[in-house]
DNA sequence: TAGATTGTTAATCGATTAACAATC
DNA sequence: TAGATTGTTAATCGATTAACAATC
């Protein structure tokens, strides 16, 4: 029986590491569905995945039963289930401050368009950027961003602009009315609780690749 | 006293969590350098990352002793000793296969330049591309990726090419003898044991946000 | 039906927090 | 010295794994 009224009812909220997985349930279900593979029992998938059948299993149950005893899932189910609760069945309306390089790879990542992201706006302080098209969007100059906010609803705000104007484009962000901040920017920003902040940690991952590196090398030499 | 002899010798190594939090240390370290602050307590440095004490210290033991009794740390000295840990403190040599709007994100990121990090060179399967100039290194054929490899000693490969193209590149720079890939395309890397692999999360970590703030909207409505 | 596999409860493992002796 | 704070050991908490009754 598929249902989606989790068993156990979440008192303080979905742990953070079953939620970073969510996403790759979701691309490893995208794969099996792109192959037409039409069922997947936990231990396979978990298999693929390199984690455990339990695992997978307690994952999803925070979310209700999606399977079948003696039978697994069904890909197309699951996928579609996964998609629901990951908001992808919805549209998400964003908005990008900052057009350099790293906007600009984003604006151009069309996969978000299929997963129910649309790009509404394009904002930056550079006046060379400011009515330059990009990707079918006139870059608006900053300065609007605030009154485009209250005419426009608007779920997400992309900020990728240089670290030191981080904050300030969140607070306009926050005040915008924006749900959620996907922040490139390596800085920790204050926001409101009931604003969202998902952090690409990208500096700091190269650090993390460093380390593990250097302590290869170093188990080398002394181990 | 300061040491860096582990009291703990690791044997199973240390914990991911524990990894993930040193460039966060890194860099509020960096912060209070920079803004000329000597010493430092672990119950002020936590309070600041919003972490307890006890977990920063029991972090840092995973190290050494980097403090004082009684007094706390030298911000200097622990910043050292985190930069050494991090292997900052040494010259990574990197090369880039991708000249798109993110890799160009990342060969225009300077602070690399100062944390030891060095590219070296920059690959592209466009011809367009090819024989271009960015940031004064020229960009040469991914077809010569694997000859440059073996003539230059280079430690990590930065993946930013379509997903199709990934492993395949993946492949190139492990036989190219690189000690480590830092991977942007979404797709789980086949490498050996002997190689590192950062996987930097941007299209999870969207799905993530979507996530948060489709379950607080449903927290609001139902809850 | 018999075999397979789920959803969930119980057991284990690891990470975080608390506490405190050591000591600057 | 007395006060403060470390490094580390013990206690708690949470996450992962194992096991199994329910059932397709």
């Amino acid at each position: 029986m598929r249902t989606e009224n989790p068993k156990k009812t979440s008192p303080a909220g979905i742990p953070a590491g079953v939620i970073r997985r969510l996403p790759l349930y979701h691309r490893y279900l995208s794969d099996l569905a792109q192959r037409e593979v039409e069922r997947v029992s936990s231990r396979e998938l978990a298999a693929r995945m390199k984690m455990s059948a339990s695992q997978l299993r307690q994952d999803l149950s925070w979310f209700g039963s999606f399977g079948q005893q003696g039978y697994g899932y069904r890909v197309d189910d699951l996928l579609t289930a996964v998609n629901r609760i990951l908001g992808l069945n919805t549209t998400n309306r964003m908005v990008l401050i900052g057009a350099g390089y790293l906007g600009r790879a984003l604006i151009n990542y069309e996969n978000f368009y299929r997963k129910g992201f649309l790009l509404t706006a394009i904002f930056d302080h550079d006046p060379q950027k400011i009515g330059k098209s990009i990707n079918g969007l006139v870059v608006k100059d900053v300065a609007e961003l605030g009154d485009f906010l209250h005419e426009q609803s608007v779920e997400i705000g992309i900020i990728t602009v240089p670290d030191f104007a981080a904050q300030e484009i969140a607070d306009l962000l926050v005040e915008g009315g924006v749900k959620g901040i996907w922040n490139f920017a390596p800085v920790s920003l204050k926001v409101p609780d009931d604003v969202c902040v998902e952090h690409v940690h990208i500096s700091e991952s190269l650090m993390v690749l460093s380390f593990k590196i250097n302590q290869r090398a170093s188990a080398r030499d002394h181990g």
